[in-house]
RNA sequence: GUGGAUGUAGCUCAGUUGGUUAGAGCACCAGGUUGUGGCCCUGGGGGUCGGGGGUUCAAGUCCCCUCAUUCACCCCA
């Protein structure tokens, strides 16, 4: 196929058993966050791209994995790459702030980054993510850890393990940076070409390196900087959700990649993506609201989740085939057996029938391959009668029935 | 953005030291007599060998470029 008309790269077509899949697991997300008091949020999947600079400037993400354009009105539009900034913006926008506290949003849909694509990372992915709004207590951190760990039970994976940091708050968290800083500093020679350009970007980054890790592991924790109200934050939310019958690792090294991140941050990784791709992550984003013409304080935690990796791990058992009938004719009967289809769609009954006049031969090697219930319509039980044969294409049984006692027959078989 | 691997039918792959009209399996379609699938047999459709350029009497095969896929890094779901 010619090179030009391509799927652009790092996208996919999601084709039919596994499309279905899709939709299934979007079900069990909205319905788990449901459960938990969360409203589904529909927002654009573009924004104008003030939305996403102003939440992350320093972030890969919002610098050079963006997809943006100018509409011919002159707009600056940028495809949506995550959910966080734009439910920020709707939150603020549609006065949620004047709703009842804490105000609880879940939101499903693709994400756009422009990335180079590579196993489970894609140009457009899908993501469930949820937030909540309107509360700094640790229970809420809680409760939306909680709801990731119940959402990917509920799809089928194992119970996760959640590894789980604070970076702080404005007040300890700019004498950790200066420290780390400091010790960096004085190492600087031997850092990595990416560690020394992290250094003046984004310092609390330096702790994701994967090659200085000897450097990393001498240098200061987090923890030890923590001021009271940020440690017995994290206490609280540890105690809370091991109380839950979660359990939850410290991860002195976790520093999530968005800079909006207050406090709590979190991730879980599966051992089969190697513990690089995380299947949720997220935390508390305090000032993100702010940030977008919000009332000064709104407390805000959430997460994401990536549908793909998601259905990467999961095994494919839960795959059910569906229970399709095809309706056959014998040749002269195409019409009668083109009606009694119809008849059957607007009672409820998947379908399949012959478009092609083929031979009786030829239409039951199709239905072999795509139903397990055919119905034969035509011949001499039909012209004398109006009698079908159905015929049970796995035991290799058939019966004859007037047409009239089909819906009831089919019925007591499903 | 950096580095490695790979690109032949819808899919999985053969294709000998460059040498006639490029193959197989699976899949798809049709037949194997009159109204019945899965097995078997026969036949058929489908490829500008990713694209462009070069070397050569001759290139799927050798060289260069490019595009794409894939893996690792970066970052992230």
């Amino acid at each position: 196929m010619r090179q030009e008309l391509q799927r652009p790269r790092g996208t996919q077509d999601i084709l039919a058993p596994i499309s279905s899949r899709m939709e299934q697991l979007r079900r069990i997300a909205i319905d788990t966050a449901t459960r938990y008091g969360y409203d589904l949020l529909e927002t654009p999947i573009f924004e104008q791209s003030a939305v996403f600079l102003r939440v992350g400037e320093s972030t890969d993400i919002v610098q050079h994995e963006r997809y943006t354009f100018t509409d011919v009105g002159g707009v600056d539009l940028t495809l949506r790459p995550e959910g966080t900034a734009a439910v920020a913006r709707a939150y603020v926008e549609n006065g949620m702030a004047n709703k009842p506290q804490p105000v609880r949003l879940c939101y499903y849909g693709p994400m756009f980054r422009r990335e180079k694509p590579e196993a489970l990372r894609y140009r457009q992915h899908t993501q469930f993510g949820a937030e909540l709004y309107g509360s700094t207590q640790p229970e809420a951190d809680a409760e939306v850890i909680l709801l990731a760990c119940a959402t990917v039970e509920a799809m089928g994976l194992p119970a996760p393990l959640v590894r789980l940091n604070s970076i702080g708050c404005s007040v300890c968290r700019p004498q950790y940076r200066a420290s780390l800083l400091e010790y960096y500093h004085s190492h600087e020679e031997e850092l990595c070409a990416d560690c020394q350009s992290r250094l003046e970007t984004n310092p609390l980054r330096l702790l994701d390196c994967k090659v200085d890790i000897d450097i990393r592991d001498r240098a200061p924790d987090i923890k030890d900087y923590w001021c009271a109200d940020c440690a017995a934050h994290y206490a609280e939310l540890v105690a809370l959700l091991e109380a839950s019958g979660r359990t939850v690792v410290r991860d002195p090294f976790l520093v999530r990649g968005l800079d909006y991140y207050t406090r709590t941050v979190f991730e879980i990784a599966h051992p089969s993506l190697g513990n690089r791709a995380a299947l949720f992550g997220g935390g508390r984003y305090d000032g993100l609201a702010t940030t977008l013409d919000g009332p000064e304080t709104t407390p805000a935690v959430g997460f994401g989740m990536g549908m793909e990796r998601i259905l990467s791990v999961l095994e494919d058992k839960n795959l059910t085939p569906e229970r399709r009938i095809y309706v056959a004719h014998i040749p002269g009967s195409e019409a009668d057996a083109f009606v009694l289809a119809e008849h059957l769609r607007q009672e409820g009954f998947p379908i399949d029938t012959d478009l092609l006049r083929r031979s009786l031969k030829a239409q039951l090697r199709d239905a072999s391959k795509r139903s397990n219930i055919v119905i034969i319509v035509g011949g001499d039980e039909w012209a004398q009668f109006k009698q079908v044969t159905v015929k049970d294409l796995a035991q290799n049984e058939q019966r004859t029935m007037p047409v009239e006692d089909l819906v009831p027959y089919l019925q007591q078989l499903s």
